[in-house]
DNA sequence: GGCTGGCACTCTATCCTGCGGAGTGCTAAA
DNA sequence: TTTAGCACTCCGCAGGATAGAGTGCCAGCC
């Protein structure tokens, strides 16, 4: 219990506070005689230095060097989030605005997409946006199509005249007004269902009633169930990748490499979004935190969107640690919001 | 006629030759005594000097500044592809795990990008391909469904099962078997032919034959002309870009990131890549001869790739000035062939 | 006991300096 | 026409001095 919050003074706490928001600001190592003039607590650069020395020894900050000044550690960050930080509450102008931009978009594509522009455009950091799971998207009807021999395009209309293609293989040729009995079938079925819902539905039904089915309808699942295969698009969207170029701390062109690298080959990003799905708040990743060393120096602050309660992607902006948390987490936070109620509007 | 190619002596024209050699190999500026020994021609540093005088006062090399050995110019790079250039041959190897890669892809969309993998991958630069242009892909058939009130769904099958969605707004309803009319109806007139060659029929006529057509043919003309319409699919993919971040010339973060940025929005790069389409051979722009600010310092090497000699689209890459054209030429042209070939077997 | 001023010390960044290396242009000789 | 030599220029680097910022510690003060 000898590092505990309950350890540190309420000095100590402004102190910390006074030195990560001037960090923050220039990037520069804080000494003694800034800090004190900075934290408004009329004290001595002398006492500040020993308030400094007792962050030191819990791991909150270092120097990088004798001699310099003090520099937030990820401990110190993490701490500040945990309990220091007073988020800044964004204006109502800005919040409609940006609603204001949102709703000029038809297409969930676009939608996030934008999303993406505005939380780049706002923060100046690189935003990114999952793509909305279609899990709980409604199944609205399915069509075939015979192309040739066994082959069967399918095409899957979901909620708001989304359409999907997807070519399947049958093992024997169906005629077209097979094709179009299985496709009534499958669209008398489950039209209206949400996509899990079918799954889970087909599921059952292959299992359970095979015995009296009969052919027509036993054909019906299978292409449906092909249909609904691995359905999650698994991808994102990311806008204001350059703005990290102007970040000194990623001037060092091999760690800047890297980063632009994994954005490209977007397998680790997902990964670590998909992590964010389940919580169900603004996840904030501090430097190593994350466990990805593409993220080194970087954080990263996320947020659920979702709508009617179902969590349908993660959004959230990338950058260095030395960011703005206080400005930052609000308007992902509101970006969440927004996007959910935007693509709420549209379904 | 001064500065004509014939007023360069043979030897003048072998020390530029090597010069630039040289100076794409280490991006060090070329002073007399490494070119004397460099040329082979066993001539001494003062008499090299001399002509580097020469090839000064032409525009081909410039220095820096006093007393710092000669750089090409953008005039000098310029002479020498197009007349000191001699290409390295590409091995057959190398061509043979090109054309293997290749032929692992199945979809257009697949080669392309692997294409432009490969690119990059073999160059060290950046390569980017511009998707196949639809213009003259086959049109197989075409399928209308109805979603909702006059809202359409079009489906578009193509040459090889490529399948395209379109929603269409119709001015009235239609019932499912006017719809089935009127794309049996198209399937029945254009089946098999090229979309160049329904559109031009379709405008055709829609304008002569006016008269004589009954509704339904109207209605199918005009969703025909709906869906067939701005089908160019403007668009292009990219690999490598990172692969930038490694010269020197691009260390500058404003450049890097210039050129990232204009990667991003891409508008001007179709541009740029649409130039090439009509040329039909590799395409050089060199420095800023392409016009666009974004390439000031890069060089651009592209050519059109095409199936049975239609032009379907470009591909080539980007990169500093300084690279090696004779090295990178015969890869861009090579690619272009493969990848044509390629397209044309999946056809 | 906590705060403060003072002091010695350390480390960095910057500027200046001098010097060697590389390269040039010019000139005169081969 | 080529070459060698020479004077000159400029860059890059290493060394040294200096200023500035900051630290830790100690002794005194409230």
């Amino acid at each position: 219990m000898s590092n505990d919050s309950s350890d540190l003074s309420e000095r100590a706490q402004l102190m910390l506070r006074a030195l990560i928001d001037r960090y923050v600001r220039d990037g520069q190592p804080v000494g003694s005689r800034t800090l004190a003039r900075e934290a408004g607590l009329d004290l001595s650069p002398a006492t500040v230095r020993n308030v400094m020395s007792d962050l030191e020894a819990l791991g909150f900050v270092c120097s990088p060097h004798t001699s310099a000044g003090r520099v937030p550690t990820v401990q110190g960050y993490r701490f500040f989030v945990d309990t220091l930080l007073k988020v800044q509450p964004l204006d109502n102008r800005a919040i409609h605005s940006m609603r204001l931009e949102l709703s000029l978009e038809q297409t969930p594509k676009d939608l996030v997409e934008s999303a993406s522009g505005l939380l780049s455009g706002i923060t100046q950091l690189a935003g990114v946006v999952t793509l909305p799971s279609q899990e709980h998207a409604l199944f609205k009807r399915v069509e075939f199509l015979r192309l040739s021999g066994t082959q069967v395009l399918a095409i899957l209309v979901t909620g708001e005249d989304e359409v999907q293609n997807r070519i399947l293989s049958t093992e024997k040729e169906h005629s077209p007004a097979e094709l179009q009995q299985a496709s009534n079938y499958l669209n008398e079925l489950f039209a209206g269902k949400d996509l899990a819902e079918v799954r889970t539905a087909l599921l059952h039904e292959m299992q359970e009633t095979r015995t009296n089915m009969n052919s027509m309808m036993v054909t019906a699942m299978h292409m449906a169930d092909q249909v609904l295969e691995k359905n999650q698009n698994e991808d994102f969207v990311m806008a204001g990748q350059t703005n990290l170029m102007g970040f000194q701390e990623l001037c060092d062109i091999d760690k800047l490499r890297k980063l632009f690298d994994a954005f490209n080959t977007k397998r680790d990003m997902l990964h670590l979004l998909d992590q964010c799905i389940h919580s169900d708040g603004i996840q904030i990743f501090i430097g190593d935190e994350s466990g990805y060393r593409m993220l080194d120096e970087c954080s990263m602050v996320a947020a659920p969107y979702s709508v009617d309660g179902q969590v349908l992607g993660v959004l959230g902006v990338i950058g260095p640690t030395r960011m703005a948390y206080d400005r930052v987490i609000p308007i992902v936070d509101a970006t969440a919001r927004l996007l959910g109620a935007a693509l709420n509007q549209k379904e």
